[in-house]
DNA sequence: ACTAATGCAACCAGAATTGTTACGTAACAT
DNA sequence: ATGTTACGTAACAATTCTGGTTGCATTAGT
């Protein structure tokens, strides 16, 4: 894995479990078959469970599992979970020497790229992980 | 500036330039007014040039321009120019360890970032930079 | 000639990312 | 109770990415 390495990762264990909602899977488990590291996968799992798309359990039979139906668990809900903006950049300082028609399209900038943020969310609230893996997929509709 | 500054500089530049696509810039006026770096500023509009977006000449006048009437370019021009993407990574390697399962839902969740990608760009395509610059702006005048 | 601009390579510093180790905590089995 | 298992988290190293900077060659105009 080299890039989007933390999406890809979400995706893939998301799309696994969705599969089989109630198999209660490890993060070693998860992490063999994803090919990375346990502490890597609660990392970014634990994301997840932040969000509410996940529950964890420790101890002997402990584990991860799907919080809800897979169903009710779009692509928006695991890429919003990361807590990672690919398009708009955060908001931050404004150099202060600037005139400000140029602060203003800076402002302008980022409020484009923050549209086509909210585009990029709302075409992924259309795809249900359960369409991500292999068998079935019915968001090709464009 | 900090995040996806690349395609901030890049948009703030092709939307100035639109609403002046006559005037010759260098890349010194450029950076300035972006806050930035001479070199930073040729080394990204260096791919726009290379995508065929601006035009570059050297020496005493040169500068930088916009290469086609600025209403025939969209986001998706500059975005694609850059040519990093977003959402999908690039195609690599994939562990010989896994099983044929495994690399069968890496392929496909490689193909579901692939489409949201497209789905992107296909949104880009349909917004010319012209739509980027605010309607007055007195530095274009100057 | 002289000046002004791009083109390009090299390098540095800081941030981000991933992998790893270590340790604390909680749940379950025996 | 004790041991095992697994999560939770902090700390650290190695790598990569990024932006900034300097330097120099090249080109075009005055």
């Amino acid at each position: 894995m080299k890039r989007n390495s933390r999406l890809s990762l979400a995706l893939h264990t998301m799309s696994h479990m969705a599969s089989d909602p109630d198999r209660v899977r490890t993060s070693a488990d998860i992490a063999e078959h994803a090919g990375t590291n346990p502490v890597v996968v609660r990392r970014v799992l634990g994301k997840l469970r932040k969000a509410g798309l996940l529950t964890s359990e420790k101890g002997h039979a402990g584990g991860w599992k799907l919080a809800m139906e897979p169903q009710k668990i779009t692509l928006a809900d695991v890429y919003l979970a990361l807590d990672e903006r690919f398009v708009s950049g955060t908001e931050e300082d404004t150099a202060p020497s600037l005139c400000s028609v140029e602060t203003g399209l800076q402002k302008r900038v980022a409020d484009v790229l923050g549209e086509i943020e909210e585009n990029l969310v709302h075409r992924l609230r259309k795809m249900p992980i359960t369409d991500v893996h292999p068998k079935s997929c019915t968001y090709c509709d464009s």
